[in-house]
DNA sequence: TCCCTTATCGTCAAAATGACGCTAAGGCTG
DNA sequence: CAGCCTTAGCGTCATTTTGACGATAAGGGA
């Protein structure tokens, strides 16, 4: 029948009609990260309606009808948070189909990265019930857990920021538009995990080209001496990058 | 019927009924590459039926109803290539879709990087009608041109397979079970577009951790001097990386 | 003023890198 | 079979990079 001649592929169908086929729901869906009081924290949403009700999962919804995929995940993220692009960095990160993943029918969903600043109101939400941030340790570990398959997308953002920081600029995100080094070394050590040296860490920063511009001005907020405020400068790749020591990320197979 | 009940109601989003949705076809897309005759070829299919008939092509197709997307992907890998997952590497490279990126519908693609050894025939295909391996040089320069949007698909893919040689041993999914090191470095040379130094990347190879393993066995396909034959290790990341001279990727904004 | 904090520069040994010489071990050719 | 060509694989060495950490700079507070 005609589900087994459409599923032969694209370029065989000589007459397929398209809307014969089962729904799908597509969907984005948002990890969005930034670092607040010591953790790396993740925007999650209260969910009002069945199924997981009450439960914390991932902001995100439906994509228009005429809209491209980015643009939904920025209209998601403006919805969520009141960010736009030029505040945070968003970025594609995988997407989801299992075929039960939700209850209801079938929604592919092409979750979405951002890293944002530390935000001074945690949400400005117009539709989310109950929005906030809290830190990823909460879900990742045997804690909390997130609603359908967001547990496992979060996992996936959060192993891609981790990874990003060493061979990208992408640690600045986290950061205001201006900030010290030591602000830059601490996103590093709280997304990382890890304690890095102030020296070394400011040499590498300072040293790899692009990555950083000095921008005159000083701060003193951190009540020692006071501080250079940079910028993010235009490399898109840090050269050389910032390893981590010894990591074996996710154990994979 | 069901399309017209699609169309109308898309405003309500709290209490939102995923079926009142306009429908959206998911497929999969391949970006199959391979390294031969000295150069990084991609498997492309000829389209038989409009749009774009008689154009290249990435492999793909639907995913079906009840399937989960990576299986999808598995699927149309072996229809194409008779190829299965033991023998090649595959992975989820992104998703697009832009609305009018298949003039019929709304279509969005995930699409999928998959990395195999030289194969003997070219495809072993079932219904593509005319598929074959061509160098991707064709199609990233003002040569030849991809049906649809797979020309962007096929760049987000060559870019993610030099990327990944970098800092995991994926470079071996090019080559057969057992190689040597001059075929692995073949490989890098070939996928970068760089020259090697021979003693050099024997050291590095031969050093990172888990990379490689050897068989003890050697082979004498060269003309030299018989070469070791190693197999993949069990590394997921290579410590410490093969870092590309100085690379400034895509032309990044 | 002394002390405490953070920022930034400097030093130095250890490790990694890149350039390249040299030997090993095959086949090929005359 | 004696060179010779080819690729494999080891070693050397100067240059860079890294990591550990000392020392100084420059603020606020007691």
């Amino acid at each position: 029948m005609l589900l087994v001649k459409l599923t032969l592929g694209f370029a065989a169908v000589p007459d397929y009609d398209p809307h014969s086929y089962p729904p799908v729901a597509v969907t984005v869906d948002l990890v969005v990260l930034t670092v607040r009081d010591d953790s790396l924290c993740v925007l999650v949403v209260r969910r009002g309606v069945p199924p997981y009700r009450g439960e914390w999962a991932l902001p995100g919804g439906f994509v228009r009808p005429d809209e491209e995929l980015g643009r939904a995940a920025e209209r998601e993220l403006a919805e969520e948070t009141g960010l736009t692009p030029d505040t945070v960095h968003i970025e594609q990160l995988a997407s989801y189909g299992d075929p039960d993943r939700d209850p209801r029918m079938r929604v592919v969903t092409v979750a979405y990265l951002a890293l944002a600043p530390d935000l001074p109101t945690p949400t400005g939400g117009s539709d989310a019930a109950d929005a906030r941030w809290l830190p990823v340790s909460e879900f990742l570990g045997a804690g909390r857990r997130l609603a359908f398959d967001h547990g496992r997308i979060l996992r996936a953002g959060v192993e891609r920021a981790r990874a990003k920081l060493e061979y990208s600029p992408l640690a600045a995100a986290f950061c205001a538009p201006e900030f010290t080094i030591s602000e830059l070394r601490r996103v590093y050590e709280i997304v990382w995990g890890t304690e890095l040296d102030p020296r070394n860490f400011h040499r590498k920063a300072t040293t790899a080209p692009g990555f950083l511009v000095p921008t005159g001005r000083t701060t003193m907020q951190h009540g020692g001496r006071p501080a250079q405020l940079y910028r993010r400068g235009p490399a898109s790749l840090l050269h050389p990058p910032l390893l981590r020591a010894g990591h074996e990320p996710t154990p994979a197979g």
